[in-house]
DNA sequence: GTTTGTGAAGGATTTCACAGCA
DNA sequence: TGCTGTGAAATCCTTCACAAAC
C-alpha cells in the first residue's frame, strides 16, 4: 500500500514536512485506535468517533490529519484500513526498526524480557554493558557486547534506535556514546535531563516524574486533573 | 492586584492555584535539577544555569516559578535548598504516598521490583490480581490480593494512587474500578487511551508510543528532532 | 443528510525586554 | 553589576464554523 505517490498535495498545507511536533506524536495514538476499529470491523470512521475514542475534539483529528494529506471522504468519514495504513507510513512503522540496549541490570532485563516491542515492529537486536562479567553472556537471544563496541555494532547490525537503561550518573556518557555512534533516536528510561544534538531525538520514560506532577493534584485544594496520552 | 492579606507569596499571581496544567508537569523537572545542584554543592543557582542544564528558556523557568511565590533575590539567584524545599512542598512531594498496583504479571513484578518509587516517598503497599492462582501469595513484601477487594484496600491502607500493569483489554475495566474505589491518580502502563472523569489524572508510560513517534523523524527526509523531557 | 478540510478566530504558552532590587 | 519578576508581544496550538463533496 505505500505507493510511490504523496496524498493528495491539494490543500494548502506543504506537502506533510512541517507539521508541529506535537501533531507527530499524537500520530501514534490514531494508528492504536484504528487498529481497535479495524479489529471490531468497521469498514469507516469519522473524526467524531476517533475523538469520542481518544478523548479529542472532532476539529483537532482533521486538522492533524491534514497536516499529511486528505484522507477522508465527506458525509463518509476515513476508510479505516486505508487511514492506518497511511499513517503507518508516514510515521515509518511499514518496516522494522533496529534497536540496541544499553545496559542489562535489572530494568534492562526487563525491557528485554517486555513482549510489546517487537508486534510493532521494534527489535532489540544487542545489548551492551561495561561491566565485564556479563560482556560476552547471552540474555535470550541477545548476546550481550562490551559499551566500547557500540559503534561498530550499530553500522554492523543496522541499528537505529538507542535505548537507555543505565544508572542516572551514567545515563549522559551512554548518551554521547550513542550520539557518536551516530544514532538518532534515544529512548531514555535513566531520570535525567539528558543533552543531545538537535537533529537527534529523544524521549523519556519515567514513572517517577509522571507521579511527581499528579501528587500536585491530590493535595486537597487542587481539584481538576489531566489527561495524558497513554 | 486582588490582594486580601495573603501571608507568604507576595506576587501578584493569585497563591498558585491557577498555574497552567504544563507548568505544573515541569515543576518535578526543577526539583530533579536542583537535587543535582545541591549535590555538587552549590548555593544558589540562576534560572540561567537551570536553563542550562533543561535546555529551557530562563524565562520560562522564572516565569513558571512566579505562578508560586517569588523565590528568588535579585542579583543572586535562587537559593538551592530553599527553592527545592519549596517546590517539593507545593507539589506534595514532602510526604509519602501509598501506591496499589493492579497486575502482578511480569509487567507488575518488574514494577515491585523497580527501586526508584520508594526513594521518591510512592509506596506500593498493595497489589491485586484477578487470578486466583496468584491472590493471597506474597511478591516481596507485598500481599496480592483479589481484585475485587479494592475498595475496601484502599480505604484500609491509605491508598491514592493506582498504578495499572494488566493487558490492554482489561485496562479500562479496572480503571473504573479504581475510579470506583476513590482513586484521584492513576499511572497506566497499559497501551490504551483510559477514560477517566476529570477529577481523576492519569498518566501513561507507554515507551512503544515514544519510539513510534520517533520513527518519523529517522525517516530520510525529516530532519530536526525533538526533545522530550525524561 | 453527513462529514471532511480549512481559513479565521480564539486561547494558551513561550519569549521578550525592562523596571526594580540586591 | 547581575538577576529576578512580570506586563506585553510573539508564537504556537486548538477550536470554530462553513463551503464543498459525497
Amino acid at each position: 500500500m505505500t505507493m510511490g505517490f504523496t496524498p493528495a498535495p491539494t490543500g494548502d498545507h506543504p506537502p506533510g514536512a512541517d507539521a508541529p511536533e506535537v501533531v507527530v506524536q499524537r500520530l501514534p495514538l490514531y494508528v492504536r485506535v484504528l487498529a481497535q476499529f479495524e479489529a471490531a470491523g468497521a469498514e469507516m470512521v469519522s473524526s467524531e468517533q476517533l475523538g469520542a475514542q481518544l478523548q479529542m475534539t472532532p476539529a483537532q483529528i482533521r486538522k492533524d490529519l491534514s497536516y499529511f494529506g486528505r484522507f477522508g471522504k465527506q458525509g463518509r468519514g476515513y476508510n479505516v484500513k486505508r487511514l492506518a495504513l497511511e499513517l503507518r507510513s508516514i510515521l515509518g512503522l511499514d518496516r522494522q526498526w533496529n534497536a540496541g540496549l544499553v545496559g542489562v541490570g535489572r530494568l534492562g532485563r526487563a525491557i528485554i524480557a517486555y513482549p510489546g516491542f517487537r508486534p510493532e515492529g521494534f527489535r532489540i537486536v544487542a545489548a551492551f554493558d561495561a561491566d565485564s562479567d556479563v560482556v560476552g553472556s547471552d540474555i535470550g537471544d541477545i548476546q550481550v557486547r562490551s559499551i566500547n563496541q557500540i559503534k561498530k555494532s550499530v553500522d554492523d547490525l543496522g541499528i537505529r534506535i538507542g535505548i537507555v537503561a543505565v544508572p542516572a550518573a551514567d545515563a549522559q556518557g551512554v548518551i554521547d556514546a550513542l550520539v557518536a555512534a551516530g544514532i538518532k533516536a534515544i529512548l531514555n528510561y535513566a531520570p535525567v535531563a539528558a543533552h543531545v544534538p538537535n537533529d537527534v531525538s529523544i524521549r523519556g520514560v519515567d514513572p517517577v516524574l509522571a507521579l511527581q506532577s499528579m501528587t500536585y493534584f491530590l493535595k486537597p485544594h487542587n481539584a481538576g486533573a489531566s489527561a495524558a496520552g497513554d
